[in-house]
DNA sequence: CTCCTTTGTCTTTTT
DNA sequence: GACAAAGGAG
C-alpha cells in the first residue's frame, strides 16, 4: 500500500501531474492540502530535489502546517522545502538584493499604523484636507495602484484629467520618497519591490527560477494582479507551475484579489491542465446543501457540484433572538451544554462578519467560564506599550527609521515636546540626515536651547542600546531597553489596573523575543522584527489548546470545526450594509462567496443566528434576517420556534436600557488564557475575591486533571463552579 | 510640556 | 459606545 492508495481518482491525476502548468479547481473540504503534501511528496519521491520545490500558502499558519505534513510524508528533506507566504518570501529575497535598488538591506517594514502616519504627516506637509480626503481611502488608493505594479508615475498619466487622483499621485510620490528615505517597505512594497528587482535584474530572477523549479501556490483565488506577475515571472522558465483555488471562496476583492487570475490562467499558460476536485469530505450533507444553495446565486462562477458521502446529519439551527446579548448568552448556552456532553471546546467556533461583534460574547464568556480565543481585532503587537518597545528596537535595528524614533523620543516622558522635535526636524530635513542622526548632532543645532541636554541624553542611550546589540542577545538588549527606559517602572508607578495589563503585554513581548531567540537558527533583531511584521493574527491559534474560537468570517478561511455559530445573520451586518447599498452587484456576490466559506466550516452542525435589534456605535438598529437565510430551503433550517421566512418582522417594542455590568479591564489579553496552575494559594474556607463577582468563601476545590474546579459562594450572587485558570481569584488575606 | 476634558468620527473584511 | 485627536488649563 503506497501512501497515494487513499487518495480518489481526481486527486491522484493531480498529484501525479507535476509537469508544466496545472490549475487546480479544489472545492470546500475537498482534500486540497493532501493533495498539495501528497504532490510534493511524489515529486521528492521523483527524484526532485526539494531545494527546487517551492509553496506559496496564504498565512504562516499553513505554511506551517504544510510542512509538517510533508515532513510525516517523505521523512527526509522537507525542510529544504522553501514554504512560505507571499510576503515572507518577498522579505528573504530583498533581505538579500534590495540594495541593488537603493535601499539598505535592514530596511524595515511598515504596518497600518506606521502607514497612517506618514500619510498624516505628508497631508499636513501638502496642507491636504483630511475631511475632503480621509487618509484612510489615500492609503486604499495607494494600496491598490502597488496592486496593480503602477508606479506614481505612472498613477498620474492614468490619471491626468482627474483632479483629485492627481493629487493622490503626489501623495503617492512623496510617500515613497519617505518610505525610502526611513528605509521602510510597506506591506505592498514587500512584493512591488520584489517584483521591479526581478525586472530590473534579469540575473537575479534567473537564480530564483533555477532555484524554484516548481512553484506551487495555495488560494490561488486571493491572488492580486502583482502576486501573479510575481509567480509567472519565477515560473516562466521551468513552467511547473501548479494553482490550487476555488473561485467560490474568493472573498478579498477588498485587498485586490483579482477573480481574473483564475480565468486568465488558461490564457497566460495556454497548456494548463485543469482538474476539478469535487467531493467534499468535510461536511454533512445538509450542511453542503445549504453552502452549494446559496452558492447558486451567484452569476459569473465556474461551474460545479460538489457532493459527499457523508451522513445528512443535523438540519441547520436558525434562531432570530431579540438581542445581540440574548444571541450571545443562547449561543454560551449551547456551548455549554456541547461541552457538557463530552464535546470538546476545540470543536467549536463563532464566527462573525466584523470584529466588533466580539466583546458580548468575550462578556458572556467570562461570566459563564467557557474558554475561549479570539483571533483577531486589535492586533497584539499594536497594543501601545508593545509598539513602543517594538519601536525602541526599530530604532537600534535601523536608524534611518523616523517614524520609530520620534515615536519614542519622548516615551516615557523625558521633557522632549512637539516644539523641539519641530526644530530637530527641520535641521534633518535641512541637512538631508535622518532624525536620529539629527539627535545625535544636537550640540550643532543652536535653537534648541535647553532641550539640547535631554536630546544629547536620549541619544546616548540609542547609542548605548546599539553597543549593547553588538555584544549581547536580544533578551539583554530587551531587559536593558526596559531598565535603562524605567518604562515598566513607571507604569508600576501607576498602580492601576491598566497599567498591569500593559507590563503583562510588555512581559507577553517579552516572552515572544525569548522564545524567538531559542528556535531561530540564526537569531537577529533584523529577523525577529520582521517576523512581528509579517503574523498575522490566525497564525498563532493553536489547536491543541481546548478553547472555543472567535473570529470574523475571512479569518476562518481554511479552517474547520466539527461546530460552527455564525451570528449576526441580519441584512445590515452580513451581507454588511456597505454591500446592501453597493451599486456593484459583485460586492454582493463577494459577501455570499464569503457566507459560503462561512457555511463550509462546519463539518458535524451548524447554527446560525440573528438579533432582532442591536447596538451599533452607539445606537440601536433593527435589521432583517438576513437575505442569504432566505436563500437556504427551508426543509434544511430548524427554527424551533415561530420564526417564518415570508414575515420577516421587526417588532419596535421598547427597548430597556442595557444595563451590563462593565467589569472588562481595558488592555486585557485577547484571550482568556488558562496559565497553568499546579497549585492554588486559597483553600476551602478562605475568603477569595473575583474579579466580577466580587467577595465570596471557598467551598469545594476538585482538581479535574491540569486544573482545578473551585466551587465559591459569593456574597452577592450566590454559589458558583468555575475553573482555578480561568477564575483568576485571588485570597483576601487576614481573614474577617 | 503635561494632563485632562471635549469633540468628532466611525459602517466592513487583512497579508 | 469607543477611541483618537484637538483644545484648554496649570
Amino acid at each position: 500500500m503506497g501512501i497515494y492508495d487513499t487518495l480518489n481518482e481526481q486527486q491522484k491525476e493531480a498529484v501525479f501531474c507535476t509537469e508544466g502548468p496545472l490549475l487546480l479547481l479544489a472545492g470546500a473540504g475537498s482534500g486540497k492540502t493532501r493533495v498539495l503534501t501528497h504532490r510534493i511528496a511524489y515529486l521528492i519521491d521523483q527524484g526532485v530535489n526539494p531545494y527546487h520545490i517551492m509553496a506559496i500558502t496564504f498565512t504562516n499558519k499553513a505554511a506551517k502546517e504544510m510542512r509538517e505534513r510533508v515532513d510525516q510524508l517523505v521523512g527526509y528533506g522537507a525542510e529544504h522545502i522553501w514554504v512560505s507566504t507571499f510576503h515572507s518570501t518577498c522579505v528573504r529575497i530583498l533581505r538579500r538584493h534590495i540594495d541593488k535598488l537603493g535601499y539598505g538591506n535592514s530596511f524595515t517594514i511598515y504596518d497600518a499604523d506606521d502607514q497612517k502616519s506618514l500619510i498624516k504627516g505628508i497631508c499636513k506637509q501638502f496642507k491636504i484636507d483630511t475631511k475632503m480626503m480621509p487618509e484612510r481611502s489615500i492609503i486604499r488608493e495607494i494600496s491598490s495602484a502597488k496592486d496593480e505594479f503602477m508606479t506614481p508615475a505612472e498613477y498620474e498619466t492614468r490619471h491626468q484629467y482627474d483632479f483629485n487622483k492627481k493629487k493622490i499621485a503626489e501623495i503617492y510620490r512623496e510617500y515613497q520618497k519617505q518610505l525610502k528615505a526611513n528605509n521602510a517597505l510597506d506591506f505592498d512594497d514587500l512584493l512591488f519591490k520584489t517584483v521591479e528587482l526581478f525586472q530590473f535584474h534579469p540575473e537575479v530572477l534567473d537564480y530564483y527560477q533555477e532555484r524554484f523549479q516548481y512553484i506551487m501556490v495555495d488560494e490561488y483565488q486571493d491572488t492580486n494582479t502583482i502576486q501573479f506577475q510575481l509567480i509567472s515571472m519565477l515560473a516562466r522558465k521551468y513552467r511547473n507551475l501548479c494553482v490550487v483555488g476555488d473561485d467560490d471562496q474568493s472573498i478579498y476583492k477588498f485587498r485586490g484579489a483579482n477573480i481574473k487570475n483564475i480565468l486568465n490562467f488558461e490564457n497566460v499558460f495556454s497548456d494548463a491542465q485543469v482538474i476539478k476536485l469535487e467531493q467534499n469530505y468535510r461536511s454533512t450533507k445538509n450542511i453542503l446543501n445549504a453552502a452549494n444553495e446559496v452558492i447558486s446565486n451567484n452569476a459569473g462562477r465556474k461551474e460545479k457540484k460538489l457532493w459527499t458521502e457523508n451522513e445528512a446529519g443535523d438540519l441547520i439551527e436558525f434562531h432570530q433572538y431579540g438581542t445581540e446579548y440574548e444571541e450571545a448568552g443562547r449561543i454560551a448556552d449551547e456551548i455549554e451544554k456541547l461541552a457538557k456532553e463530552g464535546y470538546e471546546y476545540k470543536n467549536m467556533a463563532v464566527l462573525y462578519r466584523t470584529n466588533a461583534q466580539s466583546r458580548v460574547f468575550e462578556e458572556r464568556f467570562m461570566i459563564k467560564n467557557i474558554p475561549y480565543r479570539i483571533v483577531g481585532g486589535t492586533n497584539f503587537y499594536q497594543r501601545k506599550e508593545v509598539k513602543d518597545m517594538i519601536c525602541y528596537l526599530k530604532a537600534v535595528g535601523n536608524g534611518m527609521d523616523d517614524l520609530a524614533v520620534r515615536r519614542i523620543i519622548n516615551v516615557p516622558r523625558r521633557g522632549i515636546g512637539a516644539a523641539t522635535i519641530d526644530k530637530i526636524n527641520a535641521y534633518a530635513i535641512e541637512n538631508d540626515i535622518s532624525f536620529l542622526d539629527a539627535c545625535f548632532q544636537a550640540e550643532e543645532i543652536t535653537s534648541l536651547g535647553n532641550a539640547k541636554k535631554k536630546i544629547q541624553g536620549f541619544a546616548d542611550m540609542i547609542q548605548e542600546f546599539r553597543d549593547q546589540e553588538k555584544q549581547g542577545s536580544l533578551e539583554e538588549l530587551f531587559d536593558y531597553i526596559l531598565e535603562k527606559t524605567g518604562y515598566v517602572e513607571q507604569l508600576e508607578a501607576e498602580k492601576t489596573e491598566e497599567a498591569e495589563g500593559r507590563i503583562e503585554n510588555i512581559n507577553e513581548l517579552l516572552n515572544k523575543v525569548v522564545t524567538y531567540e531559542q528556535e531561530a537558527e540564526e537569531p537577529s533583531l533584523g529577523e525577529l522584527l520582521e517576523e512581528i511584521a509579517l503574523v498575522a493574527d490566525i497564525d498563532d491559534l493553536d489547536e491543541s489548546d481546548n478553547r472555543v474560537v472567535l473570529m470574523t468570517l475571512h479569518s476562518a478561511k481554511g479552517l474547520e470545526f466539527p461546530y460552527v455559530f455564525i451570528c449576526g445573520m441580519e441584512d445590515g451586518i452580513f451581507p454588511s450594509y456597505m454591500t446592501i447599498i453597493s451599486e456593484n452587484d459583485e460586492d454582493m456576490e463577494e459577501e455570499r462567496r464569503l457566507c459560503y466559506v462561512g457555511i463550509t466550516r462546519a463539518k458535524k452542525k451548524l447554527y446560525l443566528s440573528a438579533a432582532k435589534r442591536r447596538m451599533m456605535q452607539g445606537r440601536t438598529q433593527f435589521n432583517k434576517v438576513s437575505r442569504f437565510i432566505d436563500e437556504i430551503p427551508e426543509e434544511l433550517l430548524e427554527t424551533g420556534q415561530d420564526f417564518s421566512k415570508k414575515e420577516n418582522r421587526i417588532e419596535k417594542d421598547m427597548f430597556s436600557a442595557n444595563r451590563r455590568n462593565r467589569f472588562r479591564k481595558p488592555y486585557q489579553a485577547k484571550s482568556f488564557a488558562p496559565p497553568k496552575i499546579d497549585q492554588l494559594s486559597y483553600d476551602v474556607g478562605d475568603q477569595v475575591t473575583h474579579i466580577k463577582f466580587g467577595k465570596g468563601t471557598v467551598t469545594e476545590i476538585v482538581s479535574g486533571g491540569r486544573d482545578f474546579e473551585v466551587t465559591v459562594d459569593f456574597e452577592k450572587c450566590g454559589v458558583k463552579k468555575m475553573f482555578a485558570s480561568f477564575a483568576k481569584l485571588k485570597k483576601v488575606e487576614g481573614n474577617q
